[in-house]
DNA sequence: GGTGAAACTTGGGACAG
DNA sequence: CTGTCCCAAGTTTCACC
């Protein structure tokens, strides 16, 4: 009961391509142990599989000018299937609105919104969030501190995970 | 008044590269409008400024199975800085937590935390987070569904606001 | 999975505006 | 200081074993 499909040889060429996205394939190559052709054609297939969604600069939001994060927690009125989607469409929409999770518990949905300013986020919330269709409760919590923020998955986890299977 | 101290250049670089980090050198070239030994000059002086902080391949958590995210909300018990600090620093530490943000409000962190499976992520929740000195209230809300998750920030509303600055 | 070879990319140097 | 042109070294990616 592997991974899914994938040898370990996969999950480390994941791990190193999640770690450093631009790393050269004869290094990627080196680093997990096989000759760079193999390699590549590895990577095109995770990549075809849709293992590898994409690749991204981590750009830094601060120094670019986006000083604020604020997460949202939105209670809907009606929470029917056709009024679940349109929210989560308007989300679409709304460049500031970087995630769109649905939970269970009280909350329906958290966002996590990215502002240049707070007036820019209250902008947004007055004229967008609060004025939109079927939206009940709006609760902002202000991010003062970035404690952690590591891109993708633990590769470490899965790993033991299994090993103990194994 | 311009972003801090990048042209329209450099910020299309910042653009391209956060939507496609694994574009060559001549390719951001031709899209940026410049030929290549500038672009490639560029590029190191923002990664070097810290503009760019990394580059990532965006790895498909489910398929790689892992199958619950998970936020969670923490109260400490005293939020003097030493004991602030070392609660982030336990943060860093647990795998499971990808993401550690000090709120305002009536919480003090917000956590989003991956794991392959609700077992798991229990098992962290009992033996790790529970067991932690300082920490007060703990309130776990399951993500349903991922509606949206976009990397990196908005530049189109960054766009918008230098026009109007301008 | 590995090898070799052609096409392309990177990244430097020399130079012009 | 930023852009263009050119060139060697390294990389990608093919066909083939």
């Amino acid at each position: 009961m592997p991974s899914n499909g994938l040898d370990p040889i996969d999950r480390k060429i994941l791990a190193e391509l999640q770690a450093d996205g631009r790393m050269t394939n004869v290094e990627l190559a080196k680093r997990v142990g096989i000759s760079a052709p193999p390699c590549l054609r590895r990577v095109r297939t995770l990549e075809e599989q849709g293992f590898i969604k994409g690749y991204h600069a981590d750009v830094d939001a601060r120094s670019l000018g986006f000083e604020v994060q604020v997460f949202v927690m939105v209670g809907l009125h009606s929470q029917a299937k056709d009024d679940l989607t349109a929210f989560e469409d308007q989300c679409r929409s709304w460049p500031l609105v970087r995630e769109c999770h649905m939970l269970n518990g009280e909350v329906d949905f958290l966002l996590k919104c990215t502002a240049p300013d707070l007036s820019s986020f209250q902008t947004f919330l007055t004229d967008e969030l609060l004025t939109t269709a079927n939206v009940e409760s709006v609760k902002t919590s202000l991010v003062i501190q970035e404690a952690k923020d590591v891109p993708g998955v633990p590769f470490d986890v899965l790993e033991a995970r299994l090993q103990k299977t194994a």
